[in-house]
DNA sequence: CACCAAACTCAGCTAATTCTCAGCCAAATG
DNA sequence: CATTTGGCTGAGAATTAGCTGAGTTTGGTG
């Protein structure tokens, strides 16, 4: 899940991003509406969170521009507790959902989560797979009903993966939304990855079936082997 | 498919470059206007991607002369979000569509596909024919309701011919659509990898008709066999 | 500030794939 | 029917994709 935040008090921008990280979303900083714009079109989000008050390009704007462009990322907006009639005006240019400052994380983290709900094959937040189950919200993690620790970046590409069973999901599809894109991230990187995630999933349950397959020259596929 | 970008932004270029192979395109890079200009004269391409600002010749005298040698390949015009009045100039000039920076990845995909788009047999990312059937997204090859495993190569080369179902293409034009033009292949390697594809394709379902035909002198043909 | 886990890179290995080559067979030609 | 030409194929060399153990860097925690 990667996620775009333009804000340009540097200080909210930052600590929205720190708790976003912390809860497994890939974050992107924008600090004007030119930039915001810019970075919202070119490249693939699953959530924007666009303040009102922005130099150069102000968030209506911004919002506008892009459903202009045809690009329906969900849109998160948020305004300063002056600014009154806002909330209209945020909705009509195409904004998905609004928050009024100041407002508390949980309640920012709540809107993502309703702005970014799949139909598809969630049961609340559970994503499951034969024995495996994962709980993208608790971060619960298990497998013919024991438990499995992953770190941030194993869960997040499990999560990944799970979200798309039975689809060739190649390395750089991978890179591309997990990690940020100022990473520079190798191919290989994603190799040692599959492979953690390979010894935590299948390699220790070798009385079921393996789920995590290599398509070799087109990517990683989840799903159970016909 | 071949595509050919003419960008003389090298980062855009090769980030281009990359997306588009990715969604498994041959891809060539021009970096100015007269290498644009004698690739696309020279080389077969699907699809031409220009920009309008480049050095040397810019995108609508390129697009103009290409038109004026009488080389129809469709191409999708650039612009840098400055170029206010550029659409115009752009679609005057000959070029079949036309796309403003910046854009998302996926807008330039279906910028693409709408310009290579066959009317026939086309249902979304499946190709098919008789009880062949290739999913180009998903790199699902089944014959008779078989899962078939293809390399890389081989999954590109059947699904050139699967685009072109009872025409024959030579030897030449495979090469030149499969492999990028840097690469110096010999006719025996498409030989061979007919073969590789028949034995897959055609010889493992005995009891299916032969799809993959030679036309001796002129080339090969998928095609269900009168 | 020392520790530990997580994140990431690297080099070496294995195995699949890509590609070439040489010899063969079949079709076309005269 | 001999010869030429195009295409097929088995064998193997060269290349590349992917895996893994080991090591370095980063970041959070006591």
């Amino acid at each position: 899940m990667r996620i775009l935040i333009v804000e340009d008090e540097h200080k909210i921008a930052t600590a929205l991003k720190k708790g976003l990280t912390q809860e497994n979303y890939a974050v992107d900083l924008a600090f004007d509406g030119q930039e915001g714009f810019d970075l919202a079109a070119s490249e693939d989000y699953s959530v924007i969170i666009l303040d009102l008050m922005l130099p150069v390009l102000d968030g209506v704007t911004v919002c506008k521009n892009l459903r202009k462009e045809n690009i329906h990322t969900p849109i998160l907006m948020l305004t300063a507790k002056g600014e009154v009639e806002d909330r209209v005006i945020g909705l009509n240019s195409g904004a998905d959902d609004y928050l009024a400052k100041p407002f508390a994380f949980s309640e920012l983290l709540a809107r993502i989560k309703a702005l970014t709900r799949r139909p598809k094959n969630t049961i609340g937040h559970k994503l499951s797979l034969a024995d495996l189950t994962i709980d993208t919200n608790s971060y619960v993690v298990q497998r013919a009903g024991k438990n499995i620790a992953l770190s941030r970046k194993e869960f997040a590409l499990l999560e990944y993966l799970m979200l798309h069973p039975n689809t060739i999901l190649n390395k750089d599809q991978i890179i591309s939304h997990i990690w940020d894109y100022e990473a520079d991230i190798l191919p290989n990187t994603v190799e040692v990855y599959v492979g953690y995630l390979r010894k935590k999933i299948d390699a220790a349950f070798p009385r079921s079936s393996k789920l995590i397959h290599t398509v070799r020259g087109f990517g990683y596929k989840m799903g159970v082997k016909k």
